[in-house]
DNA sequence: CGGCATCCTAGTCGATACTG
DNA sequence: CAGTATCGACTAGGATGCCG
């Protein structure tokens, strides 16, 4: 059984799976100002609702792009926050801003 | 005074929809080398197929960002080439390239 | 407060067949 | 050669409710 493996998958390829979506680079550039909670994000991000909100941070998360601490408070508190790795998305963001506007 | 909030505003939303596509900018990378026929894309573009190809083609030219020369001979001959403004896509695909080997 | 579970629609994507 | 047409699978995205 031949297995049509993509030899050529190719870094950016993958990275486009991650930013493609709707809300992904909005929440990452939301985030630049600073660490945020779940609320404050889903107040912030205009449009986006709670399922969205959840399933996107989840993503970044697993991708090394956010950061996500929780507090055991009886509200719980939990805080989301850029990695390195998630900051060095800025100049992307940057990019394409600036081709946008072009 | 009025802040420019280029942050979460529309055209960088405008340009996701248009840069979010899968194919998208693997396309726009390999018109980078030049102009092509739909059959070299569609050879050179590996997994894509004809629909998505022509869906594809026909959305970036609607978009400025690749043009469609048309020559009226009897097998049919079409080349596609980066507009001004698709070739302005080079250092977006350079950033999220360098980004995503990060 | 945080965020999963459920249901749903609309659009994306792929394979194949067909036309000018 | 350069597409279009059709079907069907899959999934992103949205609305809402519930639970720790």
């Amino acid at each position: 059984m031949e297995v049509k493996k993509i030899e050529n998958k190719c870094p950016f390829t993958e990275a486009m799976e991650l930013l493609s979506g709707k809300w992904t680079l909005s929440i990452v550039n939301t985030l630049m100002t600073g660490t945020m909670r779940f609320n404050e994000l889903e107040r912030a991000v205009t449009g986006i609702n709670t399922r969205m909100l959840a399933r996107e941070l989840k993503a970044l998360e697993a991708n090394g792009v956010v950061y996500r601490t929780a507090y055991a408070t009886v509200p719980p508190t939990v805080e989301y926050a850029l990695t390195e790795k998630g900051r060095s998305l800025g100049p992307v963001i940057q990019v394409i801003q600036g081709w946008a506007v072009t």
